[in-house]
Order: structure tokens, then sequence, then C-alpha cells
RNA sequence: GCGGGCGUGGCGGAAUUGGUAGACGCGCGGGAUUCAAAAUCCCGUUCUGGUAACAGAGUGAGAGUUCGAUUCUCUCCGCCCGCACCA
């Protein structure tokens, strides 16, 4: 018998697929749509075993969706810009374009030996201006809608590669290139408008039934919605006209305030802080920290004496204004009131600069003349006390009562306050989306005419000098303006290349069409139905694709909200760790197990440890090729392996033994068909009229096979449906039949072809392949999944637990639906059940139907 | 500090609404086949005692509810993730 040649048989079936155009999404808008998307891939150069899983896990939703008849979508592209193609520009000297299209070439062969079954011909990179342009052209209209804009903004600026840095590239506060000292400085940025939705994404997070209760959670802590109130503060001194406004959550605690205090970046502390020198060396001081989280953390609460005076809204007291550290420019309204007693902050502050600490909340029960706040400000709820017309009332009463004063007396009113802020999407950088303005003398900001479209990047660049190449390529920035005619420059920053990726959902549907979507077939194949894709992106790119569609929305583009209906996020390939005697980490395949045991190095035989199970990465050496192992094992023993064992929400563990398992049991199968093939019977014929006892068992468990995969598919446990496989086959095996016995082997060519139906999703080469070696001339592609026949899904025979005081101790073989009497007089005679109970009286009998009897003595 | 999640054999993990804990796979042990090996097939495999039948213990620890708890409630321990001077 020849062994099963996957490298032959792969390969085969994927040309043709392809020439068949299997994959190919149908525009019948009469059918009913399915949309699978997975996270799309940043072209570095090789598939890695994230993808490897992110993919196989999409391919069985998408094949599964197929066979119950579903038009899908599946398609494939690329998140084409970003910084390693301008890293690579500058350590090997290769264009940008040129390495990065070589590494889709690349890519796309190895994604294709996967088997997936994608829609190849809508293929989209977003680094062409086919795809960008459209992103300009959206750019504009979002700015004709007001909903992106240019606004000066602090920034983290790398002084020595000259560019702005998100802050997930500033790591201790230095640059993660360059290890300079991060500055902040303030540069003119264009921003979108999220937070014009921030209500609007808060409560929508609600609809989304379908996505992970922790992507959401987190979601909502980010927009972090907080209801407070402004407070408005008289100066007394006549300099200052217009009062200071604080936002706070606890208004009800006002007549514990004992000062007020500024962000060092507030307008007014500015505007001190260029007469008083000590207040700008203090604010020099606190810009100096701002960039690392580490200092944050430990920093203590320093301020400043503004030497400025405000009146209590509701005394005559007079209370000193601080420049504080703590205080933030980007939260509320940069200013704040300080409350001692009941704000942990603030009571530090307090300590440090002797300012009085008033208790105005006591606790139930307590006399507040006896309360007394040492180390720790008292933040519960509690009486109001020292707070004239507020005595007595609890903390949400008093809320209430103090904002409608404040409002009655025109010194404040109710607000809403979120965290999230604007998005800024200015990248000094070059290879990303050019911005389409022109910054004219006369003129201003001037849009670059639609008909101008694309604003194509150069390609003659210079890599040696750091900085953005953009900004010195004159030729490239100089441009007449299109309003005035007179010399103007291009704006020189590219776009965050989240921009890329918060609708290319979108273009999918479309991706030709002459607008950014085709609004008729984006809402056929809108919204995505389920969306697969690591954790990490739970917030930046989610939330950016929902503040997109509804930007689309407002600006005419399309009809959809949410683009995702359902999200799976999937754990994270994990490998042991090995290191050698002088503490270098080895890779596993220079791993090997001697015959004593030992783990040693493959190449000089020295002995290793074998360290933790971790997250690959190239650091620890502990990765392994996603397309080594298909070259060497094949595509459907990768995805099966990949899909067994762990459940694909949580981090599974790669191992060598594990994919030996999976590709011994793809090779079981082929054997398993091509043993009987020859003594089956041929393909589509009727059952027989009655089925043996042995016949119905097997028949019992290849119907429960497929209502449980089918299960199981359902809701993406699909190690489950491995699991269940794997019994299918085993009692496929334990069937033995006469070779002639051509009417017993009609059962068998049933339970083989339910297997092969239900691994098609998860090993399709194989399942395709042996569909055609059963004789079938339709391909298993274009095959219908099939439908369990729930009367022999159920057994007519059960086993009961028979338990004595709640314990097990003994089973009972009875027909389903036996009355309980006749169920406890059998139980009874029962040997160890009768022993046990011996002669102590029965006090109690508790049946549950089909599953046991627990008698109470 | 705040928010969320997870603890089950040697390992990954199963277990509908509370109802036979350990499915399935890996590993390991034994056997068959073979001159031998690979491959394959069969049997066993939670722990303790016992040749065995069987008995006892057992889902991070402790308590509670219940005839019965991996599942529900409370307290504690450990690990992981997210956010973090957010007023």
């Amino acid at each position: 018998m020849s062994r099963y040649n996957f490298r032959e048989i792969e390969s085969e079936w994927q040309g043709i697929w392809n020439d068949r155009g299997s994959f190919v999404a149908s525009e019948d808008f009469k059918q009913s749509k399915y949309y699978v998307l997975e996270m799309f891939p940043y072209p570095s150069g090789r598939i890695h075993m994230g993808h490897l899983r992110c993919y196989t896990l999409g391919d069985v939703v998408a094949r599964y969706k197929r066979a119950q008849g579903y038009n899908v979508l599946h398609p494939m592209g690329w998140d084409a810009f970003g910084l390693p193609a301008e890293n690579a520009a500058m350590e090997k000297k290769v264009h940008p374009a040129e390495w990065t299209y070589d590494n889709i070439s690349t890519m796309r062969v190895q994604l294709q030996a996967m088997g997936l079954s994608i829609d190849w011909k809508r293929e989209i990179a977003t680094c062409d201006p086919e795809y960008y342009q459209h992103e300009q052209a959206m750019f504009l209209d979002f700015m004709d809608h007001d909903l992106v804009y240019r606004k000066k903004g602090w920034v983290n600026w790398d002084p020595v590669d000259q560019t702005v840095l998100a802050n997930e590239q500033v790591i201790d506060g230095k640059g993660w290139r360059s290890g300079a000292v991060i500055e902040r400085r303030q540069l003119s940025q264009w921003f979108c408008r999220i937070t014009n939705f921030s209500h609007e994404l808060l409560l929508s997070l609600e609809d989304l039934q379908r996505w992970p209760n922790k992507v959401r959670i987190m979601q909502e802590n980010w927009i972090g919605l907080s209801e407070g109130a402004y407070i408005d503060f008289k100066f007394s001194n006549d300099k200052l006209k217009s009062p200071l406004r604080v936002f706070t959550t606890r208004p009800d605690t006002i007549f514990g305030a004992s000062f007020c205090a500024l962000a060092p970046d507030h307008p007014i502390s500015e505007q001190l802080s260029n007469t008083n020198s000590d207040l700008k060396a203090f604010i020099e001081e606190c810009r100096k920290l701002g960039t690392s989280e580490e200092a944050i953390q430990t920093a203590e609460k320093k301020g400043i004496d503004t030497g400025l005076r405000v009146y209590h809204p509701f005394s005559d007291e007079e209370l000193p204004v601080y420049i504080a550290n703590f205080v933030l420019m980007g939260y509320g309204t940069g200013a704040i009131f300080g409350c001692p007693a009941h704000d942990q902050r603030d009571l530090e502050f307090a300590r440090a600069y002797g300012l009085p600490v008033r208790p105005v909340v006591v606790p139930q029960n307590t006399n507040p003349k006896e309360f007394c706040i040492q180390e720790e400000a008292f933040v519960e709820d509690g009486i109001l006390a020292n707070s004239e017309f507020l005595n007595g009332l609890n903390v949400p009463e008093a809320k209430k009562t103090i904002i409608q004063k404040l409002i009655g007396s025109e010194n404040g009113e109710s607000t809403i306050n979120y965290r999230l802020r604007d998005w800024l999407i200015s990248r000094q950088r070059y290879w990303g989306c050019p911005i389409p303005i022109i910054h004219c003398n006369n003129c201003g900001i001037v849009q670059v005419p639609r008909d101008d479209l694309p604003v194509t990047l150069p390609t003659d660049i210079d890599f040696t000098a750091p900085g953005n190449p953009l900004e010195r390529h004159l030729e490239w920035k100089s441009v007449p303006c299109p309003s005035c005619e007179q010399p103007a420059e291009r704006d020189t920053d590219t776009f965050d290349t989240f921009m890329d990726s918060s609708w290319y959902f979108a273009r999918f549907c479309s991706p030709s069409s002459s607008n950014p979507v085709d609004a008729k077939q984006a809402e056929y194949w809108l919204p995505v139905d389920q969306y697969i894709g690591g954790i990490e992106h739970a917030i930046l790119h989610l939330l950016y694709s929902r503040f997109f569609m509804r930007a689309m929305l407002k600006s005419g583009h399309i009809n959809i909200k949410e683009p995702f209906q359902g999200l799976f996020t999937q754990g994270m390939v994990n490998h042991a760790t090995y290191k050698d005697v002088n503490g270098d980490w080895v890779e596993p395949q220079n791993i090997l197990v001697d015959e004593g045991g030992k783990v040693v190095r493959a190449d000089t035989g020295s002995s290793v440890e074998v360290g933790r199970v971790e997250k690959m990465s190239k650091s620890k050496k502990n990765t392994v090729d996603p397309t080594d192992v298909i070259e060497s094992y094949g595509a459907d023993t990768a995805r099966w392996f990949i899909l067994s064992d762990s459940p694909p929400d949580r981090d599974m563990e790669w191992t060598n033994s594990g994919v030996q398992g999976a590709f011994r049991f793809i090779n079981r199968v082929a054997r398993l068909v091509s043993d009987c093939q020859s003594s089956l019977p041929k393909p589509n014929l009727p059952p027989n009229e009655k089925f043996s006892e042995e016949e119905n068992k097997l028949r019992q468990i290849t119907h429960k096979t497929i209502a449980g995969v089918t299960e199981d598919y359902e809701r993406f446990h699909f190690n489950r449906s491995v699991a269940r496989l794997y019994e299918l086959t085993n009692a496929i095996s334990a069937y033995e039949i006469e070779e002639s016995d051509v009417k017993h082997s009609w059962v068998k060519r049933e339970a083989l072809e339910t297997l092969i139906l239900l691994l098609n999703p998860m090993t399709p080469h194989l399942a395709e392949e042996m569909w055609k070696q059963l004789g079938h001339k339709v391909l298993l592609v274009d095959t219908r999944w099939p439908t369990a026949d729930r009367s022999l899904a159920i057994d007519d025979v059960i086993t009961i637990a028979i338990q004595v005081n709640g314990k097990l101790r003994g089973k009972l073989d009875i027909k389903a639906g036996t009355k309980e009497i006749k169920v406890q007089e059998a139980a009874r005679d029962v040997t160890n059940v009768s022993s046990t109970i011996s002669d102590r009286p029965i006090k109690k009998v508790v049946f549950v139907k089909d599953k046991l009897v627990n008698f109470v003595v």
C-alpha cells in the first residue's frame, strides 16, 4: 500500500480549487452571506505561527459556512505601510516598496500552501495608490464634516531620529530605536475627532454580543466615562477676569476644598510662567518627567504656589492655586480643586505643603468631631458633615443637591467626562499614506483638489540622513497653491498606519470600485460576521475601525455603524525554551533527547536546560517556522495539530510530539479509506431496510458525531470537534466486517463519508482526496454539510448511576425512559448497592430520569 | 491601586440546566508483527492499598448551601492579562 503523499495531493487540490474558482465570492445578493475575516498580516517577510493559527481558525469557519450553503466572503490583503520597511531601507539599502512587495510575494506563496479558502481576486495592499487614494479622499471628506482637524499637540519627540514616536515606541522614556531620551514637543498635527463618538462608541458595545466580554470591558475602560461636575472658582486677584473651571466627580466634597491645582500645561500656568522664572523652571521639570511611566509612578506629589487666590463658591474663604505635577491637562479641564480628606493624592499633596485637611464625609454613626484623617483619605460613602446645607445627606444625595445649587448660582453644571482623547494621525514617516494637504503662506491649509488625488509617494528618496525623507525632498514638497497658485508646500507627514487598517474590511467588498466603497456591495457584505485576530488589537485597531465606520456613515460613504458583528480573539502560540551550558538560547531544531533521556544540543552534544514554555520569540530562539512544518508534514497536519488540544482562545504549546501525533492521524484516515475502498458499496445508494444491532451502534456514533461537531463548530470549540472525530475514527476502525459483506458496508461507507465531510474544514486536502477515493464525482468543496438523524443520535439503552448517600456504588444498563419504580427495584439488586445499604432504613430516594438513583440511608 | 481571567492525572485538556470526574490526544509501561529497526496494531495508564474483586482519597486551600458541587456562595492562596497620578 502506497503511503499518503501529502506533497503531491495538497498541491494538486490547491491547483484544482484555484482553477475552478471554488472560493470566489458570488455577487448574487439573494443568497445569505457570511463574511469571514482574519486580521490581515503585516508583510514582514515570513509567516509565523500566529498567522498559521489565526488563518487556520478563519479557514475552518469559512469552509464550514460554505458547506452550509452560505455565500462566503473570505478575502486577504496586506497591512503594507509601516516602519520596518524604512528600517530595512536603512539597513539593507533596499527601497521600502521593493522590500514590501518582495515580502508580499513570499508570504502569499506561504499562505497558499496552507490551503486557505481565500478569494484571492480581492487581494489588496494598503501601500498601493489604488487603495490609499480613497483613504486620502475620505480624509478630505472627514475634514469637510469636521471629523478631522489640525491642532498643536504634545508628542513624543526622538531628537536623534528626528521623528515623532507613538507611546508604545517609548520605553522607559527612551526611543526604542535610538535609545535617546524622548522629549515632549508641541507640534501641529492632524487629529481624528473620535471623541465626537465617545458616548456612541460606549453605548454600542452593548450590541456587540458576539464579542468577548474582555474586549468590551477593555474598550469601556478605555473610553472611561465619569460623571461629575464643572465648578467655577472666581479669582480674588483682579488680573484674571474669567473664573477657573475645574472638573470633579466629587462635587459633594466642595466644603472640604483647601486648594486648587493646575496642570503644568494649563494655559494659565503657561501665561504665568512668562513672567515668573520659578514657575517656568518647575513646569520644565514636570515636562521632563512626563514621558517615563516609571517616573510618574514613583514621583512625589509636587507643586508650586502661583500666588493666585480663588474664592470658595459657597463661602468667602480664599483658596491658594498651585501648579501641581499630578494634574493632567488632557483630562477634564486640566484643573482641580483639592479635597485632601477624601482623595489620596490631594491628601499627600496637602501633607507636603501644610494645607488643611477637613473631613466633610464621615462613616455612618460616627461623630464628625471625633472623626480624623490620618494617612488614608476616606473615599467611601458616608454622611455629609461640616457642609452647611449638605449636612446629614449621603454622598449620592449630596451630589445631586450640590449640582442643583451650582446651577442655581451659575457657579457650575453637571457634566460627563471621557478618558478617550482624539486620535493623532500624523506621522513624520516616509512609508505611509501621504496627507493630501498643501500649506500656503497666503491661504493657510488647503486641500489637494480631488482631481489631483492620489498624492503618491516619490520613489527617489534618500535614507542616509535621519528624519523624514519627505521633508528633505524639495522637488516633491514644493507645489503651487491650488487656490492662489503661489509657491506652497505639501504636508510632509503621512498617516498613522492604523488609518489604513480602519476600513480595509469595507474595501474588500468592492476592491476595484472607483469610490472608497460601493454602497450596494458594502451593505450586502457588511458587517463582518466573524472577525478573528489577536487580543493585542483589543483597543486601538478595533476602536479606530468602529470610529471609521461612523465617520464614513456621517460623510455619506456607507450605512453601517459596527464593522464587526462577531469577534474572536485567539491565543498565542508558545514553545518551550532551551538554554545551553553557556547560557545561550538554543533553537528547538537543535535539540535532541539522547538514549539516557538527557536533553542535549544536536550540534555539540552538550547538555541543555529546558526552560519555561513561553511565547515564540526571536530573542529566545524558541520559534518554529510554519513553512518548515508544512514542508515536512503537510498543511493538513499543521492545521490539525493547531486545532487539537487547546481551545482556540487560550495559549497553546507547540510540541514536536503533538505534530507527529497529528501526522499519524492524517495517515491513519488515509489508510482507513484506502484499505476498504474496494469492499464498499457504490456511493449514493439508498440505505438498507433493516440494520443489525452492530450496524445501528456505528450509525449512532456517526450521527452523534455530526450533531456534536456541528455544535462545536458553532461555538469555536474546535478542540472538542477534534476529540469527537478521533472517537468516530476509532469506532470505524473497530467496526469489523467481512470483506464481501456489501450490505454491512453501507453503514461503514456512511461513517467514513461523515468523517470526511466533518474533517473537511480542518484538513481540506485529505478530505477532498478521500472523497474522491470513495468514488465521488462532485468535489467535496461543493458538497453540503451533513445533517444528523436526531432519532439515531439518542441512545435507547442508558447507563444509570446508582448512588448510596451520594456516593457511586454501581451502574445499571436500562432502557431509556424507564419509570422510577422499576429502576429502583433493579438498582437495589445490584450487588454493591444492596451490600452497602444492608439493613439500614431508606430515608429518601432521589431519582433523575435516565441519569441516576440516589438512596439516602 | 483599579478592572478582568484562570487554577482538574506526568502533560495539553473533556465534563448540557448542579447528577457516573479524567472523554480525546501526547507521554509512559507491556505485548503482537519483524532477522532487526521504522511504521503499524492490541492492552494498560488519577493517586494509595490489594494478584484481583474491591476499598479509601481526589478538580489550588478552607468553609457553606444540597440527597449530590469541577459547576453555586463566601474567605484565602497562586499565576496570567489589561489600565494606571483620570480628579
